[in-house]
DNA sequence: CGGGTTTGACCTGCGC
DNA sequence: GCGCAGGTCAAACCCG
């Protein structure tokens, strides 16, 4: 892996995601991401604009190598989290995190245990989108999970929320791939 | 038997 | 208002 020419998401044809990409790019990723996760509560907010036809702020880097994951930050994405809503209620929006990731496997180890579901089959795309939940008890923790049509190698996973607690399992994968994203971090800024 | 997955139905927001 | 697409629910199912 010489080096990691960073590319932009492939602006989608769908007409519901026309708008400019306004992004930005994480520029440190704090180790502590591993324990207490804080980092995802701590983006910068900005307008949002299209990935994927997603409400997301979107910038890509890519990434070679299975397992070696482009950090896409969602500048300002705020997605609607509407748990236990009730009438009148304001919505509650929480940043969204996007790694691309070129890989064979879907799913990418980051040492949380996750429950899956739903699976939705997602427009202008052949592979359809899966939504995982943190199964850890009162961390509502989400992501999802979806391969490009337009290259089948490419995984976008998709963070929603912070963990309120610590990883459940052995992250040394994770760890790797954080690694890796430190160091690409340095290119975007 | 408990925890995770599958999958169709349902809900909601948004654009036309 | 209507239709579409994304997101979630929940019952049935599967597996260790």
């Amino acid at each position: 892996m010489e080096h990691y020419p960073p590319i932009l998401f492939p602006p989608q044809p769908s007409s519901s995601s026309s708008s400019s990409y306004s992004s930005h790019l994480i520029t440190h990723l704090p180790s502590n991401m591993l324990s207490n996760n804080q980092v995802f509560g701590s983006l910068p907010r900005n307008n949002s604009s299209g990935l994927l036809g997603l409400r997301e702020d979107a910038k890509v880097l890519s990434l070679e190598g299975h397992g070696a994951p482009q950090m896409e930050s969602f500048g300002g994405a705020e997605n609607e989290v509407n748990a236990g809503r009730k009438k009148g209620e304001k919505k509650v929006r929480r940043p969204r995190f996007a790694f691309q990731t070129r890989s064979q496997v879907d799913i990418l180890d980051d040492g949380y245990r996750w429950r899956k579901y739903g699976q939705k089959a997602v427009k202008n795309n052949k592979f359809p989108r899966s939504y995982y939940r943190c199964t850890h008890q009162g961390c509502n923790v989400k992501k999802q999970v979806q391969r490009l049509s337009k290259d089948e190698g490419i995984v976008i996973t998709t963070y929603e929320g912070m963990h309120s607690h610590a990883i459940q399992k052995s992250n040394d994968n994770f760890e790797h791939i954080l690694n890796q994203m430190q160091i690409y971090s340095s290119f975007g800024v």
